[in-house]
DNA sequence: CCAAAAATTTGACATAGATCAAAGTTTGTT
DNA sequence: AACAAACTTTGATCTATGTCAAATTTTTGG
């Protein structure tokens, strides 16, 4: 309902991968299966709505609409995670960056009342070393890009925390995907 | 039904990554949804089941069964592309190529009748560029990252598209994530 | 308000994997 | 069978990003 919470995956030396960011509104868990496969942290405070599993499982049976609705989102995060690996496979580190930012802004103005061509203001709801676990870099490279993209006025700092993007276009096409849709879940 | 075909992403550049592997019995296309965003590619003659779009969706009305079927394939091709991200982000190029490696194992195993202790073989379904694409890499470091595990004794080739796996649980090691369930839809 | 902990930035250096190049090898075609 | 096209291997080099280290800033708890 809200606050931030990460899915993650480990590997036995420690590397992290992160490969959901939950927010309001998102749903996790899976019918079928006791329990979830994924490390989840809460980032912030959270408050969330839980389904006991039986009666949900028996909603899904009796009423159809539920089930249609799971599947769509399921699809919209399948679609963001496809996203999210050409991101993770191909894209340079500035990209990376600034494809973090893109979708930031881009929810920003989903749920905002924001023009296309104003500024967008937003705040990281994550670290720089959450921010690496989700772009598949280190802390150090995680901040050396964000002080690039600084000095290049692609974006504006506000403390450590606060995102100003003066041209949405032009932080667009730092991310190398011109044609983006939306990415994320 | 059968062949295999890919999916994949490219940059304006022509930075590609690929993000999911079709085989037979997988499912493309998205009810309410009119083309594929993604490319897709057969890499062997394909045979295919088609569904029209709106026979198929009123089905999906009639039957709920159909929509909870296909909301376990989504769910199920989910968790392989969060699997796949953490190799994307955080393996490097040898398990990367091992990881792809105990995938194709793996599903032998499931379809075969060998017992998990047994020498496994199969043919890959892609060339070294396709594999490339898979992983986030160049063909060369592909190539180079097959010999290598050549050399040491990993697997084994038979000209350049059959593998042979003595020791399915030596190749897990190599791929880093020991306690690995199935990854791939 | 202060001290300790956590997060961030920046620098110097190392290296895995990319890039460029060329030589084999396999496959398909006439 | 022989040629061309596609695919694969291997070598030499380059570079983006990781690693290690230290200074600075911000946040938190007493």
């Amino acid at each position: 309902v809200n606050g931030v919470a990460t899915l993650s995956q480990t590997l036995e030396d420690g590397r992290t991968q992160m490969v959901g960011l939950l927010l309001p509104s998102d749903f996790v868990g899976r019918p079928g299966r006791k329990g979830v496969i994924y490390d989840i942290q809460a980032k912030t405070d959270i408050l969330l709505c839980c389904f006991r599993r039986e009666p949900f499982e028996e909603l899904m049976v009796t009423t159809p609409h539920i089930v249609q609705r799971l599947l769509q989102m399921t699809l919209d995060e399948l679609d963001a995670a496809r996203e999210w690996m050409l991101v993770l496979g191909r894209k340079t580190a500035r990209e990376k960056i600034s494809s973090f930012f893109a979708i930031m802004a881009q929810r920003h103005l989903e749920l905002g009342k924001l023009s296309p061509t104003d500024a967008i203001e937003f705040d990281l709801p994550l670290t720089r070393e959450g921010m690496s676990d989700f772009l598949g870099l280190t802390l150090e490279t995680v901040s050396r890009q964000i002080s690039a993209l600084k000095k290049d006025g692609v974006i504006e700092m506000v403390g450590k925390r606060h995102v100003c993007v003066p041209n949405l276009q032009t932080l667009l096409e730092e991310a190398g995907d011109d044609s983006d849709g939306g990415i994320l879940s």
